[in-house]
RNA sequence: GGUGGGGUACUCAAGCGGUCAACGAGGAUAGACUGUAAAUCUAUUGGCUACGCCUUCGAAGGUUCGAAUCCUUCCCCCACCA
C-alpha cells in the first residue's frame, strides 16, 4: 500500500502531526475520522481539503470515518472564530446533515471490498448523555489548565468578545468523539484543519487518560490564496459543493479565475492529479501564463469530481459561450439549454416590455437596490445582452427580448443572469 | 454583587451639541489596463418617487431651536475585584 503520509505531504495537505509514530500506523490499514459541522445544508469548498485528505487515506487502503456534528453543531466550535455563532437548532441541524451527507458521497467510496467508508452522526452517542454523567465521565478527566492553554480558548479570552461556557466546552465533546470512534471502530486517527489541532489533542488525552492507549492526530494547513484570503469565498459569499447554492456554472469559474500565483498549490490540494503531472502541467502554464493552462485544468477537475462529466460539460459549454464573445446569433433555444445553470428569474411578459430596466435588475437579485443599480449603470457596469446599458431611465423594448423569450443581463465583466419570460 | 472600560454603517475605527448619512483604513462593486490573472490607477459604497426627502450611530425615554455627541432607565460585552 501507498505512503498516505508522503502523499499528503508532497501535495501540501500535512500541517502537523502529533507524532511521527503516524508513519507506522499507517503501515498498516488503519481507521481515520474528519468531522464536518452542520452549519448549512452543503458542505463549502473550503471542507474540501478535508474531504479529499479523508479520500486520500481511503485510496491508500485506510478507512476513513466522516463525522457530522449533529451534536458539536449543537455548540459551536469556536476555533479559529472570532465570534460566538449564533445557536442552530436541533431541525436545522438534521437537515442540513441529510446535504452533506450527499456531498460526502462524491468524494468517499462506501461499497469499497475492504475500506469502506462510513458516515455518522455525534448526536448519536452525545444526544444520550446527561449533563452529571458527561461531567463525571468525561469532564473529570479534563484540566482547566490544559483547556484554557489551547489557542482557540486563549485567542478568544485575549479579544474583547469573550467566549461562553457552552464554546469553552466544545473541546471536551469533541474529544469524547474521538474516544468514542475509538472504542466502537478503532479509530486511532483523527485528521482536521490546522485550527482542529487543540481539539484534536485533547481527543488523545482523553483517549490516553482513559483507555491508556495511543492515538494521533493530524492536521492540514488552512488554505489561503496568494494575498493571504481565506479559500472559497467570492463576491456573493461561500462557494458550496451543492450544485442548489452554487451552480455548477459559477463553481467552475470560480476555479477557473485561480491566480497564477495559486494554480500549481491549487491542483495537489484539490485534486488528484498525480503531482508529476500537475509539475508539467504547472510548467507549461508558467510558459505561457496567459492561456492560463493550469487554472483550466483545475477548473475541470474539480467540477468534475464534484459535479461530475455532465456537470462539467454545462459549466464549459455556458463558460465558452459567454466568455466566447458569440452571443449575437444565439437563439433563445439554445441560450436557455446552456444558461440552465446560471441564474436566472422569469417575468411575465407585460412585467418586462415597458419596465425600466432599473426594476428588472433589482427584481433578479443583480443589485440590491435601485439606488445600487443607478450607480451600477452610471459606471457603466450593467449590459443588456452584452451591449452596454448607457442611460439610467433605460426601459425594457420587446426588441432585448431574443426570440421575443429571453434577455441577458450583466453586471460587470463577468456576472450573468437570465431573464425568461415566462 | 462591586468598580472601571465599552457598544458608531460589511469590518476595524474616528467623531464627543450644529458645517454628520457621519473622517480614515480595510473590504466590496464598477471602470481603465490585462490573460475571465496579479499589481496599479479612478469612481462609488444607507434608502427613495433623488439638485430634494426619509431612516440610521445598542434600546427606550428626556433636555435643547438643534443630539451619534448631554441626562435617565434598561439591555449586552470586556477587565479587575468579590
Amino acid at each position: 500500500m501507498s505512503d498516505v503520509i508522503a502523499n499528503l505531504e508532497e501535495r501540501g495537505l500535512l500541517e502537523a502531526m502529533t507524532s511521527d509514530e503516524i508513519r507506522g500506523l499507517v503501515a498498516e490499514p488503519t481507521v481515520v475520522y474528519a468531522g464536518f459541522d452542520p452549519t448549512s445544508d452543503s458542505l463549502q469548498v473550503g471542507n474540501l481539503v478535508a474531504i479529499l485528505a479523508l479520500a486520500h487515506f481511503q485510496r491508500c487502503g485506510h478507512r476513513p470515518i466522516a463525522l457530522a456534528g449533529g451534536a458539536t453543531g449543537m455548540i459551536g466550535d469556536p476555533s479559529g472564530k472570532e465570534q460566538e455563532r449564533e445557536l442552530l437548532g436541533r431541525e436545522t441541524v438534521e437537515a442540513n446533515l441529510e446535504g452533506i451527507r450527499e456531498n460526502l458521497s462524491r468524494f468517499l467510496d462506501f461499497e469499497d471490498a475492504n475500506v469502506p467508508a462510513t458516515i455518522v452522526n455525534n448526536h448519536d452517542w452525545i444526544g444520550a448523555f446527561s449533563y452529571i454523567a458527561f461531567l463525571r465521565d468525561v469532564g473529570k478527566h479534563f484540566r482547566m489548565g490544559t483547556m484554557l492553554g489551547k489557542e482557540s480558548v486563549r485567542s478568544r479570552m485575549d479579544s474583547d468578545e469573550g467566549m461562553s461556557f457552552a464554546e469553552f466546552s466544545y473541546q471536551t465533546i469533541q474529544a469524547y468523539d474521538f474516544l468514542h470512534l475509538h472504542d466502537s471502530e478503532g479509530c486511532r486517527l483523527q485528521i482536521g484543519g490546522s485550527d482542529q489541532w487543540g481539539n484534536i489533542t485533547a481527543g488523545i488525552d482523553l483517549i490516553h487518560k482513559r483507555r491508556g492507549q495511543e492515538a494521533f492526530g493530524l492536521t492540514h494547513p488552512l488554505v489561503c490564496d496568494s494575498n493571504g484570503q481565506k479559500f472559497g469565498k467570492s463576491e456573493d459569499g461561500a462557494i458550496y459543493l451543492s450544485a442548489a447554492r452554487t451552480s455548477i456554472y459559477d463553481f467552475y469559474q470560480y476555479f477557473l479565475r485561480t491566480e497564477d500565483a495559486d494554480a500549481e498549490r491549487y491542483l495537489k490540494i484539490f485534486t488528484f492529479l498525480d503531482v508529476s503531472e500537475i509539475a508539467e502541467v504547472a510548467r507549461a502554464s508558467a510558459e505561457a501564463p496567459e492561456k492560463r493552462l493550469a487554472q483550466i485544468r483545475l477548473a475541470e477537475e474539480v467540477t468534475q469530481i464534484v459535479h461530475g462529466p455532465d456537470g462539467l460539460r454545462i459549466a464549459q459549454r455556458a463558460s465558452a459561450v459567454l466568455f466566447g464573445g458569440e452571443m449575437q446569433d444565439m437563439s433563445s433555444e439554445d441560450l436557455l439549454a446552456i444558461f440552465s445553470d446560471v441564474a436566472s428569474t422569469e417575468f411575465a411578459r407585460d412585467a418586462l416590455v415597458g419596465t425600466p430596466i432599473i426594476e428588472i435588475v433589482v427584481a433578479a437579485g443583480l443589485c440590491k437596490s435601485n439606488s445600487a443599480t443607478r450607480r451600477l449603470i452610471s459606471s457603466g457596469g450593467l449590459y443588456i445582452n452584452n451591449t452596454r446599458v448607457g442611460e439610467i431611465d433605460t426601459v425594457v423594448q420587446a426588441d432585448h427580448l431574443i426570440d421575443r423569450r429571453v434577455m441577458l443581463l450583466r453586471s460587470g465583466k463577468k456576472n450573468y443572469h437570465v431573464v425568461k419570460v415566462a
